[in-house]
DNA sequence: CTGAAAGCGCTTACAG
DNA sequence: CTGAAAGCGCTTACAG
């Protein structure tokens, strides 16, 4: 029996047809013929019954589960994680398939993570997707090339995994931009100081507007420091603190931007008249909680989620392999807030 | 075939039994005798083939598919739902038991919320999980009724469904009697404004504890606002404004807390030299972020998660029906950082 | 102490 | 255009 107690069989003797044809007709099997007459008995009674077929008998008939597994790190420490689950969630329903999560410890070994990902295969998924926290270069659990997989926020460091990623270098582009067009010439950039992805690829979008609007770049504008608040508090201090102070501040992070509007505030500079602030991740409890509230750049977490099992349903569908060309890249749109405006004419040194 | 294409027959092959012999041994059938020296040859073949039961097989046959659902609002807009998450899956594997989620909007209507529970139902969950997303009081979708169910974090209005909650007078109680252990008596209280649980027993909580050192209670120093920054800014404002200011504040949350850092900062008053201050929730982002870091109070979402799942085991597993006096209430310990000294023997007016 | 056999509810070649 | 039948991999009464 099926949902609600009501089997293939109950339809088909209520619509007065065998189950085989109950079961094309539900399923739209391709190249069978059913009169249309036949079709709409067939669908009205199992409306009626609120029929929907046995999942464990049809898994078991096809060998197909209609499972996919999501492997994240982290679900419960940030919110990125949720989105990334939302957006894979949708999409898998789309396709009719339930998504399975697993969470991993960030930290955890490399053994581990490779039973985070027999757990799943155990659990007879078709496919795992594999999440890290945030934007990485990873090494795959040996595992993970054993089923059609695709990562989310990390690229594998042999490219044979396909993978998603935010476009770090646009989203600082965007960010930058913002900035410039507001009329900042003289823009900080609070960097992270992590050998990531992201640290590099934002410094050169950074690096990219300044050109592009012939604004020479001030190598004194840009420092890191680990990408957390006090640092970033402590580096706008530096920042700020000269002569010839920068207008805006773009910031790695919120968190550093948290940092920088502490900053701001001791130095009785009002954000945004006397100091424009951009940041990136757009992690709602800060950003939104801020006073005024962050201009930010957004990652695009539902994004990855719905693009990696839109992919992996097409490698099950044995589609095309996937181009190899590096992973793909999905845009970082600006959340404009409070932090930003034209720099004053007439500001004290 | 199951995972990685072993299966019942292999191992009864390689063993020299039937496949009712493995079945039993590996299931460990009550009643049934087997010699030790066949069980340890079948768990060996079993082992050295790698081999595990095919999930869809099995629950086909017993009419179980080992499947738990999980309904849970914002799962990406908060990390509490990702710890509820993270319990209910330690739990469930625990039991060896597949949880599967589903997001629900919050502002969604009933019968948007009958969908969701319907997609659970329809995906052959053998049971479900109903989470909110801050402590309330809900009329439960009607089907939910139909499937065994617990509620986290949430109360069923009828009180049928079993449901699990934080227990706000404790955590209350907890976070102001480390305030009056820590020397203070003029303690305000920051209270949010929603008729919600939270707002009520929190107040309980408070009133308890200064009753129980022979502190009066200052009707002045207990105020309501909604539980934004914004908010919890101006009450701190006003309440720290006036010449018998209190030496301490009792935040509802963390955001009206961080409110309160900010208008403590505009006064020129210093935490917690001048001002202690203690949170509710634990919201890591910024608690762990604020200037010094914020003493909280955390919210028991793992361990709701958990025991919400080990109560649904036990329903399942015909176990005496919970007893109804109500919903079980977990612990909300405190979470020290830097925010609470004692108070200054000279304090300016 | 062990095994042969039925059957869970579907899907799918195949026959007509 | 429609249906009878096999079979997916297990569990479980039942027989011996």
């Amino acid at each position: 029996m099926a949902v609600n107690g009501v089997g293939i069989r109950d339809v088909a003797r209520l619509a007065g047809v065998s189950i085989t044809t109950v079961s094309h007709v539900l399923n739209d099997t391709p190249n069978t013929r059913v009169s249309a007459e036949t079709r709409a008995r067939v669908r009205e009674a199992a409306a009626q019954l609120g029929y929907g077929p046995n999942r464990a008998a049809r898994a078991l008939r096809t060998n197909r589960s209609g499972l996919i597994g999501l492997l994240s790190e982290e679900i419960a420490t940030t919110p990125h994680a949720g989105r990334i689950i939302l957006g894979a969630q949708d999409a898998a329903r789309a396709h009719d398939l339930t998504l399975v999560i697993v969470n991993a410890e960030r930290e955890s070994s490399a053994s581990a993570h490779e039973d985070y990902v027999q757990t799943l295969i155990d659990r007879q998924v078709e496919a795992v997707l594999y999440a890290t926290m945030y934007h990485r270069r990873i090494s795959v659990p040996a595992n993970l090339r054993r089923v059609p997989a695709v990562l989310i926020d990390a690229t594998d460091e042999d490219g044979v995994v396909p993978a998603v990623v935010p476009d770090e270098v646009g989203g600082a582009v965007t960010a930058v931009t913002h900035l410039v067009e507001a009329g900042h010439r003289r823009i900080g950039f609070l960097n992270n100081d992590d050998d990531v992805p992201a640290t590099h690829e934002r410094l050169i979008g950074y690096r990219q507007v300044l050109h592009r609007h012939g604004i020479p770049i001030d190598e004194h504008l840009v420092r890191q420091a680990p990408s957390e608040t006090l640092p970033g508090y402590a580096l706008a201090r530096e920042m700020l603190a000269g002569d010839d102070r920068p207008t805006a501040l773009f910031c790695y992070n919120d968190r550093m931007a948290m940092g920088a509007y502490r900053a701001a505030a001791e130095l009785g500079l009002d954000i945004p008249r006397d100091l424009s602030i951009v940041g990136f991740d757009n992690q709602e409890l800060i950003a939104a909680n801020l006073f005024p509230g962050l201009t930010t750049v957004a990652l695009p977490h539902y994004e990855m989620g719905e693009w990696a099992v839109e992919t992996l349903v097409r490698l099950l569908g044995g589609e095309a392999e996937l181009p190899h060309d590096g992973p793909t890249r999905l845009d970082c749109p600006l959340v404009t807030r409070g932090s930003v405006a034209a720099p004053q004419p007439h500001r004290k040194a």
